[in-house]
RNA sequence: UCAGGGGGCCUGAGGCAGCCGCGUGCCACUCAUGCGAAAGCGUAAGGGCGCGAGGAAAGUCCGGGCUCCACGAAACAAGGGUGGCGGGUAACGCCCGCCGGUUGCCCGCAAGGGCGGCAAGGGAAAGUGCCACAGAGAGCAAACCGCCGAUGGCCCUUCGCUCGCGAAGGGGACAGGCAAGGGUGAAAGGGUGCGGUAAGAGCGCACCGGGGGGCCGGCAACGGCAACCGCAUGGCAAACCCCACCCGGAGCAAGGCCGAAUAGGGGCCGCGCGCCUCCCAGCAAUGAGAGGCAGGGGUGUUUCGCCCCGAGCGGCCCGGGUUGGCUGCUAGAGCCGCGGAGCAAUCCGCCGACCAGAUGAAUGGCUGCCACCGUGCGGCAGGUCCCCUCGGGGAUACCGUGCACGGAUACAGAACCCGGCUUAUGACGGCCCCCUGAUGAA
RNA sequence: GACCCCGUAGCUCAGCCGGAUAGAGCACCAGAUUCCUAAUCUGGGGGCCGCGCGUUCGAAUCGCGCCGGGGUCA
C-alpha cells in the first residue's frame, strides 16, 4: 500500500533520514515503523510561482507511480525535495537518477556529510573565532 | 475598392490518435466479491459511462449574495467613502449617453464650426490656513526704475509797473499726480484697439471676456437672447473645512453536526423541578420506589401508533483540550442561439444544454502525425517567365510543394459564489473607427 | 481565505502628519597623531528618497495604481 504524507511533522522527520541529492531533485528517505511506503513532495516558492511548482509536483509524483512499487524501500518515508532544475529537465534522465537514488538508499549510502550541513551563506563560521 | 500606418473591441494559445495515470458523479447488464438452497439482497477495489481550471482563476482595490453576531423602528452624533447631469444595474468608486473644460487636425478673412483624443469635473462673496526664494509690493494692494509736473511753492530771463508785485517764456523736480512701459515672480486686481490727458488710467467708446437678475429652450448639467453693471472679491479643498448622498459589525478560517482528547472544573443568567393512587421508612414534616395523567423530545404527511426522558435543561464567559471527519459546496443577478425595445450601456420574451468541486490540494508522462517561423537540398503536382515545329523544352528570384534540421508555443492554476476595476500576457483570426496614398464613378 | 506594517547613503534609522535645506550614527577615503597599527581629532565623497501616473508654482512628504519585503488571525 502506497499512501501520501500529510503531516508536517513527518516531513520534518524525513530530514534526519538518508539524503541523496541529484540534479533536479533531492530524496530523502527513512524508515517509517511498518507504516508502508509513504511519499511526500515539497516544492518551496524559491522555484517558482504556482504553476511551476504544480508542474513539478506533478512531474514528480508520475516519476514515484512508475518507480516506488517496484524500486521502492519497504515501511520507509520517501520524500523528494524539488531543485531549480527539476522542471526543464528530460523526464527519461530523473527517472533513471531516480533509479540510482533508490538504490544507493537501500545500501544505506547517502551524501557525504549524511545529516544536515550549515548552509553556505550562514553567518556562523566567520562569526565563530 | 485596394494597400500601408495608428487605435479600440471580441475570441482566447495548439489540434488529433494510441498506451499508462489522477479527481469527481452516476451505473449492479457483464466480470469480481459477500450472504443465501434459490429467488434475490448487498459491496463502487477493479470495470463502464459522463464531466474536469482562467480571461485574468492573480492583486484583494470597490460593490453584492450567503452565514453568524448586535439592535424596537427611525433619526442624530462619531468614523469612513463618493462628488458635473441623466440613464443602466441587485449594487457600486463600474458601464453608457450628454454637458462644460482642455487639446490635435481640418474648413473659414474672422467670428465660429466639424471630426478625434484626454481628464477624480460640487463649494474659494461661510470661516480658518498656506503662497518659499525673488521682488517696491503676494491679498486691507503697492510704487523700485520710470512717466508727468496740468495744480501749489522755489529759481532764472524778458516786459510792464503804483517797486509791493503782475504777465509771458524757460529750467530744475520740492510738494504732488500716474500705473501705460521696464524689472521680479507660478501668479502683480480683465484683454485688444481708438479716443482722451500734463502724463495716464474702464476715464469714455467699440469688440471680446466677466457678473447678478430677466426671458426662451432643455427632465437636468447647461445653452441661447437682448438690455444693464466699468468690473468691485487671484490660486490651493488629492490643506482643515462646508454642502449633498451612501455605509451596523465580522467573515466559508462565517455557520452547523459528529468523533477523538483533556477537564469531569469555576462564575453569571433564563426556564423548570406538576398532580393522583399504592407500598416502604418515620411520631410528623418529608424521603425512596412502582403505576397512571399532564409535560418535553424523537420517528412520522396529519390523527392514531411506537420509542425515549421524566428532574434537570439551555445560553454566555473564564479555564483546560483538540487541530480529525461530514456539511456549508455548487443550477447560477449564470451560459448558447433566435427575436424585439433602446443612440448606447442594458433590458424583455422564447428555445436549448447542464458546464470543476480539489483539501500536502485532482488535468500529468511517453510516442506518432498535422499545424506556426527560419535555414538547407531536390524543378518538383501546380502557378509565373522565356523559347517554340503547339507537342513539348528550359529557368525558377517570387507564390507554392516534398524531405531534413533548427526554433517558437505567452501571462498564468479554481479553493463559498457572483458584478466590476487594476495589473500581467496577448499568437492565429474576426469586427469597427481615424489618417495617408492609388484607382474608379458622380 | 481575511488583514496589517515597512521600503530614504554600503548598513541601521530620522525627516513625511504641518510641502520649498535631504540629514544622524556606524562603515569608506584623505590628512594629523604614532616607530607601525588600533583608538582619537580634522576634512571629504557617496542618494533615480522602491517604480509609474496625477494634484500643485513646487512632491521624499498629498492622492491613485503597481513592485518587493516582513508579520498576524483556526
Amino acid at each position: 500500500m502506497i499512501s501520501v504524507l500529510t503531516k508536517r511533522a513527518d516531513f520534518l522527520a524525513a530530514n534526519s533520514g538518508t539524503r541523496n541529492a541529484r540534479s533536479g531533485f533531492v530524496l530523502l528517505t527513512r524508515p517509517n515503523d511498518g507504516q508502508g511506503i509513504r511519499f511526500g513532495i515539497t516544492v518551496t516558492k524559491k522555484i517558482g510561482n504556482a504553476v511551476v511548482r504544480n508542474r513539478m509536483k506533478r512531474r514528480f509524483r508520475e516519476l514515484l507511480r512508475a518507480a516506488l512499487p517496484t524500486q521502492g524501500l519497504p515501511d520507509h518515508d520517501h520524500v523528494l525535495i524539488g531543485r531549480a532544475g527539476g522542471v526543464e529537465r528530460d523526464f527519461h534522465l530523473m527517472a533513471e537518477e531516480l533509479a540510482k537514488a533508490l538504490e544507493r538508499a537501500r545500501e544505506g549510502r547517502g551524501d557525504p556529510s549524511g545529516g544536515r550541513r550549515p548552509r553556505k551563506g550562514n553567518r556562523g563560521g566567520s562569526k565563530g573565532r
